[in-house]
DNA sequence: AGCCTTTGACCAGCG
DNA sequence: TCGCTGGTCAAAGGC
């Protein structure tokens, strides 16, 4: 779930840093809201407007909320109690972001609100108010009459007209009357209106900011609808009914979300926007509904879905463009994307009108990284740290589900629509995604990722934050950021040194660097077949050779090992290979997989010196998975022959691959008894200081471990069960390379 | 040098 | 089997 921070980094490129409207729903909305754990309701309950308790409750809960409306003006006024819990400890988020804003940000009392919970039910203990990732209230106020500098339009987010109890509208509890003033007054008109959270229900979990205006301006229901299908992450329902509660309503419901986990208990996220511009009072001026449609491109566009015109990344993730398409029933194409952090599965579609109104985003799976620090990715253009934090609408679906989400988005957006009947106007409709994921239990280890103004520790940082495999040195320091309580600048900024190593570390640090290793041979064929599936994302011809380098990734979702293929400049026939990165799956199995070692996949591993097979450089998936991450691709595979290859010659037989699990089948499975050809076993780069193939050898750049195949001889590779053993006995431990 | 977008082609699922 | 559709791939070029 994305907080208040999120939402301010959206449209902090066009707000200046002082007072204003947006600062005013940062300061409503508080820490709490941005740090409050969503609750996990069952589908049932999701479906049933998330609200674990019977309709009876729903209904008081309404009732109560009625109450609330009818007293929220002066409740408003202050919102201390509101974000009251964290200010206790450090410091409220409103705070801290007046402190970097260098304003203050009026606070608001929503002690009333709470205080409405609170009857309701007793478990309740804070309001909850809920805001779904990539989209809240801040964010939904950022609409054109949210522009400081072009806040001519009356409305109620402007300040130019005070808000008055709309008695009239079902969900709206905020009305407007016409009172121009500056936006600096905003506050001060918006405390002597009324203003109160009003229960939605029939909107099932969605919330709304409601204001209704009694004049020109377009009636604007602002409607997030946090459609938490949590399940299974502990949440207590109470929390999702306060949550669900506590509803702000604005007079255009340009604003919806859901959330969806599909049968495997993964999340899909979709979030729509409806921006209701024909609904509400309909009286509208054109001039207004021009001005919000930018405002949809900014608050959309720009903050939740990052959908910008050529960069998706304000959402503070960096995506490829992977595809793009028109699909049937859309009036706009549909854009796909794909996170570009190596271990990072999330993917979104983006549905972008000709105008570059995102329409639709849709992720797909979990972050399971944090975000990138802001100096590495796309800037939103906001230059005040505090507007530097974004909705991070995938990361709610949290980091634990890492590559094991396979999220399918299909499945999200129907059971999107069917959770949130609502999810879909009739109006016109500017739709966005956000989600909130099965891991919404501990949201914080997202949050707190992306986010140095983060949500307090009570937002549960996920301790228990791991990945199913031992992931790589880096990223076990980038994601022990996660769960990080980005309390200062000094976090952050050892989060961005962590990320940043790669690139300007060394020495020390050098151990941890994602390895790399050149490899040579005169065979292009095997070099590039090496098992593995790769996607070429580029090709140049670099200075020194005339012969273009390709640039391959590999496309295993969780898969950061990337190569680049070029001739050597000197002999056509050798080609270089730069792998770069490690070890973290096995090599597919081979489409025309009639050669795969059926053997080792039946069997399993374990079948040392039993398994008989011909063909070994391509394991299957079942084999070992992971669990030897201290070896390096090159002792992986290193090199060895490839018997269904040796009509190519001697020379290029070579298969080189990014896992452990080679050697295991090396060893294990692929040399057994009848084994054609002995092969060259690979070896750990430490150990490899010995016989270099002939026609293939491994190019060390300068001052990287030097990878070599060899011949162990003695090593019996042919048979001998306690072949891998023997070689893990003489690997260094540590980090390799 | 590395990564990105564009865009037509390809592939798989489905009726 | 065919066509439709959504999703992905990959060459080419740009930033």
């Amino acid at each position: 779930m994305a907080g208040i921070d999120d939402n301010v980094a959206i449209i902090g490129d066009w707000v200046p840093p002082n007072p204003s409207p947006r600062s005013f729903y940062s300061a409503i909305l508080g820490d709490d809201i941005s740090s409050r754990t969503i609750p996990e309701p069952s589908r049932e309950n999701r479906i049933e407007g998330l609200f674990p308790g019977s309709r009876e409750q729903m209904i008081t809960g309404n009732t109560d909320k009625k109450d609330a409306t009818q007293t929220g003006g002066a409740q408003f006024t202050e919102l201390a109690p509101f974000s009251g819990q964290k200010s206790s400890s450090r410091g409220g988020l409103v705070e801290r972001m007046a402190a970097r804003a260098g304003f203050n940000a009026p606070r608001l009392n929503t002690e009333s609100i709470r205080s409405v919970d609170l009857s309701l039910n007793p478990e309740i203990r804070s309001p909850y108010l809920t805001i779904p990732p990539g989209l809240s209230p801040t964010t939904l106020l950022d609409s054109p009459v949210f522009l400081s500098n072009s806040l001519a339009q009356p409305s109620p987010t402007t300040g130019k007209f005070s808000f008055v109890t709309n008695g009239n509208s079902k969900n709206s509890t905020v009305a407007s009357e016409p009172v121009d003033k500056g936006k600096d007054n905003f506050i001060e008109d918006f405390n002597a209106s009324s203003f109160a959270f009003k229960p939605v229900p029939d909107s099932g979990s969605s919330f709304f900011i409601g204001a209704t205006s009694k004049q020109s301006f377009p009636s604007i229901e602002v409607s997030v609808h946090t459609e938490n299908s949590l399940q299974s992450h502990g949440v207590e329902p109470t929390k999702v009914q306060s949550q669900n509660r506590n509803t702000l309503h604005f007079p255009v419901d340009f604003s919806r979300s859901a959330t969806e986990v599909d049968n495997g208990g993964n999340t899909v996220m979709t979030e729509k926007r409806v921006f209701d511009t024909a609904g509400g009072s309909g009286e509208h001026s054109p001039c207004l509904d021009e001005q919000q449609h930018e405002g949809d491109q900014r608050a959309i566009g720009d903050s939740v879905a990052g959908g910008g015109s050529g960069t998706p990344s304000e959402d503070g993730y960096n995506w490829r463009k992977y595809g793009q398409k028109q699909v049937k029933g859309s009036e706009y194409p549909r854009s796909y994307y794909k996170c570009t952090h190596p271990n990072c599965p999330v993917k979104k579609k983006v549905e972008r009108s000709h105008e570059g109104h995102i329409t639709e985003i849709i992720y797909k799976g979990a972050h399971n990284h944090p975000k990138p620090p802001p100096n590495r990715r796309a800037a939103i253009g906001s230059s005040n740290p505090l507007l530097d934090v974004q909705p991070d609408v995938p990361e709610q679906t949290g980091l634990q589900g890492g590559m094991d989400n396979d999220p399918v988005w299909s499945s999200a957006q129907k059971g999107t629509a069917a959770g949130t009947p609502e999810w879909r106007h009739d109006n016109v409709e500017v739709t966005s995604s956000a989600s909130v994921g099965p891991e919404f239990g501990n949201p914080s280890s997202s949050m707190q990722a992306q986010n140095g103004n983060n949500f307090e520790s009570g937002d549960a940082v996920d301790a228990s934050f791991t990945f199913s495999n031992d992931e790589d040195e880096d990223d076990r320091a980038t994601h022990g950021s996660v769960g990080y309580d980005g309390e200062g600048d000094e976090s952050e900024s050892k989060r961005r040194k962590i990320e940043t190593y790669p690139t300007d570390m060394g020495g020390a640090t050098r151990a941890i660097r994602e390895p790399r290793v050149v490899v040579q041979t005169t065979s292009e064929v095997d070099i590039l077949d090496d098992g593995y599936r790769w996607r070429k994302y580029g090709q140049k011809v670099v200075k020194g050779n005339p012969n273009p380098r390709s640039y391959y990734k590999c496309t295993n979702a969780g898969c950061t090992v990337r190569k680049h293929v070029e001739r050597a400049s000197h002999d056509l026939k050798s080609v270089i290979t730069t792998y770069e990165g490690k070890h973290n799956h096995d090599v597919p199995a081979a489409r025309n997989s009639s050669h795969v070692n059926s053997v080792a996949s039946s069997t399993g591993p374990v079948q040392a010196g039993t398994a008989v097979q011909t063909h070994v450089h391509r394991p299957e998936p079942s084999q070992i998975h992971n669990s030897m991450t201290r070896f390096e691709r090159s002792a992986a595979y290193g090199s060895f022959s490839l018997p269904g290859r040796q009509q190519l010659g001697p020379a290029p037989s070579f298969s080189f691959g990014m896992n452990q699990q080679g050697l295991a089948n090396l060893a294990m499975a692929g040399l057994g008894p009848g084994q054609p050809k002995m092969p060259v076993m690979p070896v750990h780069p430490y150990l490899a200081q010995q016989r270099p193939m002939n026609e293939m050898g491994f190019l060390l750049p300068k001052g990287e471990p030097k990878v070599e195949p060899m011949s162990e001889p003695s090593l019996n590779l042919s048979n001998n069960p306690s072949i891998y053993q023997q070689i893990m006995s003489r690997l260094p431990l540590g980090p390799q390379m």
